[in-house]
RNA sequence: GUGGGUGUAGCUCAGUUGGUUAGAGCGUCGGACUGUGGCUCCGAAGGUCGCGGGUUCGAGCCCCGUCACCCACCCCA
């Protein structure tokens, strides 16, 4: 407990070295993978214009419509922290034309997001996210690609595939979509005195939403309601069949859920949800779908897209869930231990040497005894403990400890880094 | 926004029907070994008992308020 009443905000949370290794292992582990599947970084601003939100987004999503940290700027803008990637992205392609002329473009991104909601396991107020967004590109191999490159990510910081499901959904497009919304709504209204009040006011707003309303009542009403399945438009019915097509001759296992409706406005056809066990209520570690509407919606040619993003918290969550490690690297290789204080200079000298060799050495810098210096070499995981004292320092020399073997050699000031690295590569 | 739970050392937690100088383990620092780690032993530092008020001769413990954190609803990654 702090004595201090200086606290971080609601909802936030320092990343100290054990998480913020975490989070460099994560995010080095999807830039290898996503990269092997040939998208590219970006780095979007971490606020955008409030508008960027409200049109892609969608206003009447509970995102837009009170999770958002909005505020007004001395040049009077509104300016919103964004509360996802996708929206930003979209719009820097639009903005730089990077898929003018039909071109393609897949790109990956990662850093913190922003909603105001109540802090619970699993969700906090800045939170971090690693996704990527396919732009331009309309086949359904694009689909299964996007997924595959999910599916592999999870696997590659060890989440073992027993312990996730994939759901997969298709929620049509403009063509088939309005239609069976309004038969959807006519199915709630219908069923008005068997729903929740919130699933009533949804059939005015964003009736397919009532499909995921966790009310058992609701969720079994909505059971009987007509699905997009029996409604799809051909084109939609054949892209819906190759993506799964391709995903099972690829061996990717997945469950069709046709309550899968994710909450923002943007997505048509494919949409998708990787979830894990061991997290409490929000298991959604992982989640996207097809956008094909939403750079129109910014006033750019009409442009195919999908992608997904991923929760770094809740993907640790379900690392440690499952049992894993991040590894972490030893803090020093070699540690010099200065014998006296007058030879701290020595000492100083032979570590920044050590460094420019490309050792990973540390020294003291609190004035500790020789011994204290040793516990904490040990406690730093160093190999070997470089002795810096007059005697040897006399002799041009300096004394090697083999912490392993706790065996010790002579070696002349001159050689010790390249002894040490050759040392060090032996084993 | 609505519920429920919890606030005692850096961390994890004890604290008996209110009773005197608030404890343990881990960690940190020092010593046993004055130029040598891991094990062991000894010692030390470290606490506005979340905060404010009330009851009482007396409050870490009881009452009221407040703040923070956690969990859940909701929603999403």
């Amino acid at each position: 407990m702090s004595s201090s009443n200086v606290r971080a905000p609601k909802g936030t949370a320092d990343m100290l070295p054990e998480v913020a290794r975490a989070w460099e292992h994560v995010t080095r582990t999807a830039e290898a993978i996503f990269s092997r599947y040939g998208y590219q970084p970006i780095y979007t601003p971490i606020f955008e214009h409030t508008d960027v939100f409200v049109r892609g987004i969608g206003e009447a999503t509970d995102i837009v419509g009170k999770e958002m940290y909005t505020f007004e700027d001395k040049g009077g803008r509104s300016i919103t922290l964004r509360p996802e990637g996708t929206a930003s992205v979209v719009r820097a392609a639009l903005e730089h034309g990077l898929t003018v002329n039909g071109q393609g473009c897949k790109l990956y991104y990662s850093g913190p997001m922003f909603r105001y909601e109540r802090p619970q396991a699993g969700r906090m107020r800045q939170f971090w996210q690693i996704g990527v967004e396919a732009l331009g590109m309309a086949e359904p191999t694009i689909d299964a690609e996007v997924i595959v490159a999910l599916m592999e990510f999870f696997a590659a910081v060890g989440i073992p595939r027993d312990r996730m499901r994939l759901l997969i959904n298709s929620m049509g497009d403009e063509r088939c979509r309005p239609a069976y919304r309004e038969k959807v709504a006519s199915f709630i209204r219908e069923n008005a005195s068997d729903l929740c009040e919130e699933c009533v006011r949804r059939a005015e707003t964003n009736p397919l939403r009532a499909f995921d309303c966790k009310n058992p009542g609701c969720a079994s009403v909505m059971s009987r309601a007509p699905l997009l399945r029996d409604e799809m438009c051909d084109d939609c019915a054949a892209h819906y069949a190759a993506v799964k097509s391709l995903l099972d001759d690829v061996g990717v296992i997945y469950e069709e859920d046709t309550s899968l409706v994710r909450g923002l406005d943007y997505y048509t056809r494919t949409v998708f949800e990787v979830q894990a066990e061991g997290l409490g209520a929000q298991n959604a570690i992982g989640g996207g779908g097809r956008y094909d509407r939403l750079m129109e919606m910014y006033g750019g040619q009409p442009t195919p897209g999908l992608g997904f993003a991923l929760g770094f918290e809740r993907t640790l969550l379900a690392m440690r869930a499952a049992g894993i490690d991040v590894p972490v690297p030893p803090s020093a290789e070699v540690f010099v231990a200065r014998v006296a204080p007058e030879v701290a200079g020595d000492a100083f000298a032979v570590v920044t040497r050590l460094r420019e060799a490309g050792i990973a050495a540390d020294m003291d810098h609190q004035g500790r005894s020789l011994k204290a210096q040793f516990k904490l070499a040990d406690r730093l995981g160093a190999r070997f403990v470089v002795i810096a004292g007059p005697d040897e320092l006399a002799a041009g020399q300096v004394t090697v400890r083999d912490m392993a073997s706790a065996t010790e050699s002579r070696v002349a000031l001159a050689d010790a880094a390249r002894e040490l690295g050759s040392r060090l590569h032996d084993r």
